[in-house]
DNA sequence: TTAACATATGAACAGTTATTCATATGTTCA
DNA sequence: TGAACATATGAATAACTGTTCATATGTTAA
């Protein structure tokens, strides 16, 4: 490993980054979409938690590129747009279940 | 993919370890101890920050099984204690850097 | 257009967290 | 033992974050 250390931004994006991750609710809804795309109401309904909640968090997930979204009349459908997503997720896994 | 949604505790866990890389400074250490064992203050000097900040973070670290400790004279080493460290990071920047 | 529904947004609040300063603990060597 | 050094710890503070409530925006169908 001959990694440098990232220079300042990268270095900042790289820890927001985890800061999504690093947050249950955040966990839960990007869990939800790991087999399908969900609206927003369904993913509340499902982790019972406000609308309100889920979409202020659905909002930092599009921004930091882990979901995307696709409308359908008065619905808008959320499903993760990244491979990483999971992958990351399961890194975490491997090391808190060892 | 086929993965339940893990339970209450896990998923607590889960996202306590991402708090972990969520922080720039201890994203800093990781990546200073990426390829040698280093004392505190060899961190603190080469990141130009506080003995006492370094120390606070390589406790949380310590917490999360992050790294490892080894005593030597007044020395504390600390270094790597996972292969899961490299990974998630390494996953963490090809997001960032796509 | 209006009513009903789905989602987004803003402000406010409570809880959390990273850093600093001061100091305590632990180690070595004379 | 005492001085010098390395690290850890506790308290205080400032900044950040997740949730809620109220409301706005946008969409559909009548």
């Amino acid at each position: 490993m001959t990694d440098k250390i990232p220079e300042g931004e990268i270095l900042f994006e790289l820890a927001d980054l985890f800061k999504v991750f690093g947050d249950s609710t955040r966990l839960r809804i990007m869990y939800t979409l790991f087999e399908d795309e969900h609206s927003v109401g369904d993913i509340a309904e499902t982790l019972n938690m406000e609308q309100s909640t889920i979409s202020h968090q659905l909002r930092v997930l599009r921004t930091n590129k882990l979901v995307k979204v696709r409308r359908e009349g008065k619905q808008i459908y959320y499903s993760l747009d990244d491979d990483h997503v999971k992958k990351i997720i399961e890194m975490g896994l491997d090391h808190v279940l060892e």
